[in-house]
Parts: C-alpha cells; sequence; structure tokens
DNA sequence: TTTCCTGTTTGACCTCGATCAAGGCGCGTT
DNA sequence: AACGCGCCTTGATCGAGGTCAAACAGGAAA
C-alpha cells in the first residue's frame, strides 16, 4: 500500500458516511507520518498549508504571547481533525505531547476534495461544531472557575476522554489513567502557573480524593468528590 | 410576503452560494422575529428547538454556574448564526443585548434543509471554522492575560466589530462607537468584576488613551497605546 | 423641580494565586 | 555508587484583582 488506506480506514470521524471509492480517494491524498514526543507539526501564524488526522496519540494547540505566555487553546486525540481548512493563515501550533501518527493532507487538496464530498463537509461540520461546544465550556472554566475547581474539572475531563481512546466499546470514564501533561503543560491548559497546579494535586491527595502513583499517572479515589469540587 | 425573504435576502452569511430557488425555499421555513434588549432566545441546556440568523442588533451566548458566575462566550452581530444545528441540546443561553430582529428555524427543518444543500453546509462549515478561531483566541486573553491587556485587547475588537455592522463597504475600525454592553456584561466578557473593568476605563480616561463622552459610548484617543497595551 | 431607581464609580481592605527561591526526587549516564 | 539533569514539590512573600461598602450620576416619573 502506497498511501494511508488504513490511516483513513481507521478513522471513525473522517470515514463514516463515505462509500469505499470516496474512501479510497482520499486515502491516496494522505500521507501518513510519525511525530515524537515534543515535536511540533504546525507553526502558530504560518501559511496554512496542512491539515492532518490523528491516528494516534494526544497533541496539543496552542496559542502565545509575544512575551511567551503559552495557552493551551484546545487537545487533540485519535480520530480528532487538525488544521484549519478553508483558512489563509492557522491561528495555533500544533505540538506532539505523546509520541504521534497523524495522516497529513495538503491544504489544498483537502479543501477541493471537501468541496466535492458533502459527506465529509458534514461530518467536518458536526466535530466543528462539538469542538466549540467543547471549547465555550473551556472559556467558562477559565473566565469564572477557582484554581480548586478548575483541577477537578480537569481531572475529571481527562478521565472520560483518556477512557475513550483508541477503543470502539464505549466504557465508562477511567478510574486510573495516565496524563499526557506534564505540570507545566496542565499549568497552560488551566490558565494557572505550576506551582498552583503541583500545590492543588497535593492537597487532593492529601484529602484522599486522588491518589498519585507516580508523576505522570492519576487514580481517582472519591469521584463524587471530584464532582463537587468541579462546581 | 406571507415569509421572511429579506431577512435571508440581506443575510450574506447564509446566502452567498445559493441560487433563486434555493433562497425561496429557506425563507419559506424562517420565520421573522423581534427580540427585544434583556429578552431571552435560548436557554442553556434547553433541547435545541431552534436556530436562527441574527439580521440586526447584538446578543450575548452565555454558560453559568450554579451558583450563578456567568461567563459570556461569545457574541452574535448581524448576519451571524446562532444556535447548535445538528446537536440535541444547546450549550449556551442566547440573550438580547439590544434589540434585535432574528430570523428562526425550527432545528428540524433546518438540519434536513442543509444536509440536502452542501453549499449551505459549506458556507455554516467557513463560519464555524471562523468562530472557533475567535474562541480560542478569546481562551488566550482569559487564562494569560492581566485586567488592563483584557479590557485593551476588548475595546479594540469592540471597534472593528461595531465598524463593519450593516454596511457593506468595509470600513476601517471605528474611532468612537456605542458599547453593546453594560459594565457588568463587559466584565462577564472577560472574566473581570464590574469594578475592575470600572477601575480600568477610568485609569484609560485620566491617561489620555481614551474618552467616554457618556456610560455607552467610547472614543478612542490613542490606538497605537491600546494596540501596545493589548500584547 | 424633586425624587427615585438603577447602573457606575470610588475607596478600603483582603485573599487567592503569582512570584521568587530552595530543596527533593526519579532516572539515565559514567 | 556518584553525579548531573529535568521536573516537581514546598515554603515564604507579594501584589493584582476580588470583595464589601458607600457615594455618585443620569434618566424617568411625579
Amino acid at each position: 500500500m502506497s498511501s494511508c488506506d488504513t490511516c483513513v480506514v481507521r478513522n471513525r470521524a473522517i470515514c463514516a458516511g463515505l462509500d469505499n471509492q470516496e474512501i479510497a480517494a482520499l486515502s491516496a491524498m494522505g500521507r501518513r507520518r510519525a511525530v515524537a514526543a515534543g515535536e511540533p507539526l504546525i507553526w502558530e501564524d504560518d501559511d496554512s498549508l496542512l491539515v492532518a488526522n490523528v491516528i494516534e496519540g494526544v497533541l496539543k494547540l496552542t496559542t502565545s504571547t509575544e512575551d511567551g505566555r503559552e495557552q493551551i487553546v484546545g487537545v487533540a486525540y485519535p480520530s480528532d481533525f487538525i488544521g484549519r481548512p478553508f483558512g489563509q493563515t492557522s491561528k495555533a501550533s500544533v505540538v506532539a505531547l505523546t509520541d504521534a501518527r497523524v495522516c497529513v493532507f495538503a491544504r489544498n487538496d483537502f479543501d477541493r476534495y471537501a468541496r466535492e464530498h458533502p459527506e465529509l463537509e458534514h461530518k467536518l461540520l458536526e466535530r466543528t461544531l462539538a469542538e466549540l461546544d467543547r471549547t465555550r465550556a473551556w472559556m467558562m472554566l477559565l473566565g469564572r472557575k477557582t484554581a480548586p475547581e478548575k483541577i477537578a474539572t480537569f481531572l475529571l475531563e481527562m478521565s472520560e476522554r483518556l477512557s475513550e481512546t483508541g477503543c470502539a466499546v464505549k466504557l465508562g470514564p477511567a478510574r486510573r489513567f495516565s496524563l499526557p501533561f506534564s505540570r507545566q503543560q496542565v499549568a497552560d491548559v488551566l490558565g494557572l502557573t505550576i506551582e498552583t497546579v503541583s500545590r492543588q494535586f497535593t492537597k487532593l491527595k492529601n484529602e484522599g480524593v486522588i491518589e498519585l502513583p507516580s508523576r505522570r499517572e492519576v487514580e481517582i479515589l472519591d469521584r463524587p468528590a471530584l464532582v463537587a469540587l468541579a462546581g
């Protein structure tokens, strides 16, 4: 297989609703690519030259101020779409948090293909609307929630997002999981500093709400307490 | 005219790319409706029963916590689309900030119509992507900017958004404009308190950066200074 | 004109989370 | 085992912005 069939075939987001012929055509356009943890895929303010599809791994979407403050504005999990179709520049950088595999398309080709295949555009629209909902919920967190509330909300979201990953069967939220974020990155998601994040984590541990087996591992001991704290 | 032809015809967002027959069909579905300032159009967590198109006026999109904290997560101007197609519930309340006129569609009808008219879905996709970009830029503001930066950014955004309104010719950003927000609402947009907003406004006035002819009026005296402050 | 009402400004104070500064821990390398 | 290097935690202190309270418009009604 010269192109990345499985890359598209595995992807329920893009494929649903397309027939075999369409899937084959999309496959021929895409190029599978491995991205190592920490490696960038798209730079903020770059010309929007490519769009991609996450097959495996987790990536962060960030914007930064000139003086180096960073805010993570989105997180892409397997089956998520990244990049900016129908736009001249992308407004966010994309960097892999874990080793990842993605399926990359030239934006021009993808745009053209999408316009000719309404089913694909419809899928894209549904996902974009869902992402907008999620982003708006995050605005409430950033603008109005306290540090303890932010941390609790974050842990609950993580436990849900990470349980779905790569699994067709819908499991409940994960009780124990491995964070794809460093403490600094958690801070960048929540609009906090690394020290505040650390302090809140240890506070929750001391209160018996969570356990921290290692730096990246989290185990939720008392979910109801976490839900109450999330507000 | 029994239905709201002009409501659709005036709307460059929805109409561009549709032929006359399609516009007529859309028109037959929509119902023009006036919304008084302060009046709600959609409630948070309601079943998503309608979608709409802003013809005139400004509306706010909000989410709230149970204890009453509010965050404005979006603002809809003329030609903007509001509501949640293809979704069971809407995640935000929509309330008019000024007297407004909108063109309302039953969500079911609209969904069906959209799926049959790829050009409409494409338009919708482009707008949703643009709105997502704008929302992500706002996340950076909420998570990482200081109060003075937030206020400066807000004033610049207002001066741009309010100059476009209802005018086909692309003017530059407005030098003087009338805020569609009360101080409390500005606070809800920026994740601040009303007192902080007020103090920052008077500080800018004392520094000669802006003038405040009345409660709602703003005149920008020193735009470069504002740009510098916005960061 | 005066009164009232609501939204805004201003002041005094306090708190949460940021900042600054050590230390500690896990882990790979020599 | 000892060292070095990131990352994380913990402590001490500070300050931006929140909270509480009072005074101050500006517009509508009497």
